[in-house]
DNA sequence: TGTGAGGCCGTGGGT
DNA sequence: CGGCCTCACA
């Protein structure tokens, strides 16, 4: 029991604690995962078979984690653990028992793209306005039934929910609700909430399957419980039911995702469903400076609705936070970077150390420009997963069609891709044909010459025998994963018609196709992943609920600045944290405020923001900013007047002084004008750097050839005509480069650039390339 | 079938 | 403004 050694008290109650009820108050940089990961531990080191411990987390990335993590201490025995995201570990549970519902073992499963064409489809059929029932809206309503466990039927016949429709002028939304439900089903389909709402049916109505599960789990953990929504609740409420050995682990004060269905009051009133519940509070925080946790404690006091806890540390007192005015969002962006470039030369920091925090993805793109400048290395956390790129549905869908010839959304996805001439009147004849016969349109297409002649039904026999032919390869068992899936796309086309695309973009999509068959590889080929047979099959399933992209920077300099939206920098730590656009109606939202009316839930989101930051906090905020077009002048953020003003100053270490003191928050300082001096270099302690500010001359504005990519302040088409060899040339996503060789090919006109660092030589179209001549 | 002009919309995000 | 989608037109 060596690991007890280094845990504080309440962390070592925690570890020790095995039978009944228990919540773990986590305070933010408590070290909940090695308490969560030690328990674990002990459990088994006490007898407990590795097999009736369940542990549920919310993302693919904290499973693995905790999984490593366990495995460190425990060995071997880890692999015979349930871990896993609530997702995956109740789509494994209904492939084995959603034979009750009605489901086979191969459901596909749809993710939210797939489930908002069905939405559209379905309110296009209904011939209804896509304007008014908008799939994202119809979507979340769908979503928000289910997670609150309410059926199409109980939907369309409560009263409460029909008159809400109605006020909210979606008097359809329960017939689109039970039609999509319906669709669903017939399409051996479920989407993501599906799988928790189907496994609260199935424990509902079968009583002999809930028994079973609730002996086999003896013990049931779930991370981040905060984050909880009641469909969840109810599951492991019911499968600890009888054992009572339910721990949870969270804090309510990090809980950010009401928005998307998560029950702050699961945390809050747990202790009514339990009253035996041993509840344990992590107070001392291991992360960051005094001066942070107090501030964030400054802030997370101001809310009525939460647990009572005082988050404090040993950690050293540490610099105060950092307050940064800029007259506009462009400046604030300089100004960060600024900031950045200099606490890198004093401190001796690394990129890595360094994290800008925002409230929206559209605040990304003055950072961007302001780090290029600067030629510090970035990336961007966020925006769109490799999971949901088109070239990757698309191979996909193939998959899936393969294995449920019932899927929907598969089978429009593929039916004439690459281009085969079956365009829309084609695909509602067959619906049309289908219909009238009472059979699924697979049937129809596979014996299409039974039910139609002519040019098209030769198309169409062609794409059934194409699908055949992968069903038998893949029934056959005879190839492995890798092999049929490298088969399907090859003979599909679609690797072909990725691979004569030869813009940057088309590129990209040939790659990200190859990985993927990569990682198919290399899941066949990985001899641990708990997976018995390796077949299409069962890739498909791992992969349908792996939907972030995680994945490391192509060229391996994985040294970059972290930009992301708070929401994503829950869990990670920095060094330096630059939290940016601290505006009023920005952070906290006014959408949030006015659609929820909801402030402490925008204040929690600012305190997981806080307490990110070990050493060095720092804030900004701007005086205007651009939105859609116009110049909009901002008042400072109100949580800037709720920190107390004592954990504050104006920033010191950046050049460009802010000297307008007007609109400064009450009991703020005013800054001093100083010029900061740039550092000596070439002596031995302070080497010259390489990346010092690049010079750049005026450019003017490009010329934009064809709208396929208008043209932004900066970045835009390159003007064709007075591009030449030897020129050099910035790349939106590339960096720098000179210009080795230009081609015109009939309209075409193509540039082969070779790239500075590892990036290598490039031929980018033209018209497509995000180019700016130097 | 592909292109380009024009219209529309704009929060957060894992499964 | 910028990204995405649609629709008209070649």
């Amino acid at each position: 029991m060596n690991y007890l050694e280094g845990l504080n008290q309440p962390q070592q109650d925690a570890v020790k604690h095995s039978n009944g009820p228990l919540m773990i108050i986590a305070g933010a940089g408590s070290g909940k995962t090695r308490v969560l990961t030690y328990r674990t531990a002990h459990l088994i080191e006490k007898g407990v078979d590795p097999f009736q411990i369940l542990l549920l987390t919310f993302t693919n990335k904290a499973a693995g984690e905790m999984r490593q993590r366990v495995e460190k201490v425990i060995g071997n025995d880890a692999k015979n653990l349930w871990m896993g995201t609530f997702h995956s570990v109740f789509a494994k549970i209904l492939r084995f028992d959603g034979k009750h519902l009605g489901y086979t073992s191969d459901f596909s499963i749809y993710d939210t793209d797939d489930s908002k064409s069905l939405i559209r489809s379905i309110v296009k059929e209904r011939g209804l306005d896509d304007k008014i029932y908008k799939p994202n809206v119809v979507y979340n309503r769908i979503s928000g039934a289910k997670n609150r466990l309410i059926g199409p039927d109980e939907y369309v016949t409560n009263p409460i929910i029909a008159a809400d429709d109605v006020a909210a002028k979606l008097p359809e939304m329960g017939k689109i609700y039970k039609i999509y439900a319906l669709r669903c089903f017939q399409a051996n389909a479920m989407d993501f909430d599906d799988l928790l709402y189907n496994t609260n049916i199935l424990f509902r109505d079968h009583p002999a399957v809930l028994d079973k599960y609730q002996r086999k789990f003896k013990y049931v953990m779930v991370d981040e419980f905060q984050d909880t929504n009641v469909s969840q609740y109810l599951i492991v409420k019911k499968l600890s039911d009888i054992s009572q050995n339910l721990c949870v682990v969270g804090d309510d004060a990090q809980s950010i995702y009401a928005f998307r269905g998560a029950s702050i009051d699961n945390i809050l009133n747990l202790e009514k469903d339990y009253p035996n519940m041993t509840t344990i509070k992590l107070e001392q925080n291991y992360r960051s400076t005094q001066n942070i946790v107090e501030a964030a404690n400054s802030i997370i006091a101001k809310n009525k609705n939460q647990l009572k806890k005082t988050v404090f540390t040993e950690n050293e007192e540490g610099s105060l936070i950092e307050l940064v005015k800029a007259s506009s969002d462009n400046e604030e962006g300089r100004l960060i970077s600024t900031h950045i470039f200099e606490s890198k030369m004093n401190l001796g920091l690394r990129n890595t150390d360094f994290a800008i925090l925002y409230r929206t993805n559209a605040q990304s793109r003055t950072f961007e420009e302001s780090l290029r400048k600067l030629n510090i290395k970035y990336r961007i956390i966020g925006g769109l997963s490799f999971y949901q790129r088109r070239e990757i549905k698309d191979l996909l869908a193939y998959f899936r069609y393969t294995i449920n010839q019932n899927d929907e959304e598969a089978f429009k996805r593929i039916i004439n891709l690459p281009k085969r001439g079956i365009g829309d009147t084609t695909i509602a004849k067959l619906t049309i044909t289908a219909a009238e016969q009472q059979i699924p349109i697979w049937e129809v297409i596979a014996n299409i010459k039974q039910y139609q002649t002519g040019r098209l039904s030769d198309t169409i026999e062609g794409f059934a025998d194409l699908i055949k032919s992968f069903k038998i390869m893949v029934d056959s068992k005879k190839k492995d994963a890798y092999e049929v899936a490298s088969h399907i796309a090859k003979s599909s086309g679609l690797l072909k018609e990725l691979h004569e695309d030869k813009t940057v973009e088309g590129l990209s999509r040939y790659e990200n196709v190859q990985e993927l068959l990569n990682s198919i590889k290399q899941f066949v080929d990985d001899p641990d992943t708990g997976v018995e047979e390796k077949n299409l099959n069962t890739f498909l399933q791992t992969v349908s609920l792996m939907t972030t992209a995680d994945q490391d920077d192509p060229d391996g300099d994985n040294d970059r600045v972290t930009m992301m939206t708070i929401h994503g920098a829950k869990g990670l730590e920095f060094n330096h944290v630059y939290v940016v656009g601290m505006e009023e109606d920005l952070f906290p939202s006014q959408m949030m405020l006015q659609s929820r009316q909801d402030l402490e839930e925008e204040r929690r989101l600012f305190y997981v923001a806080i307490t990110r930051a070990e050493k060095k906090l720092v804030m900004s905020y701007a005086e205007t900013r651009y939105q859609w077009g116009r110049l909009k002048p901002c008042e400072p953020s109100r949580f800037l007047d709720e920190i107390d003003p004592k954990y504050l100053q104006f920033a010191k270490n950046i050049r460009k002084a802010v000297e307008d003191t007007q609109r400064l928050p009450q009991g703020f300082v005013k800054m001093s004008n100083r010029e900061q001096k740039m550092p000596d270099f070439g002596t031995s302690n302070n080497p010259t750097p390489t990346n010092i500010l690049i010079q750049r001359p005026n450019v003017a504005r490009p010329q934009v050839v064809g709208n396929t990519y208008k043209p932004s302040s900066d970045f835009a088409p390159s003007d064709t005509k007075n591009l030449a060899e030897g020129d050099r040339v910035e790349h939106l996503k590339f960096g720098f480069g000179k210009v080795k060789k230009i081609d015109t090919n009939g309209t075409d006109r193509k540039a082969t650039i070779q790239f500075e660092g590892s990036i290598g030589e490039k031929t980018l179209l033209l018209s497509f390339a995000k180019l700016r001549i130097l």
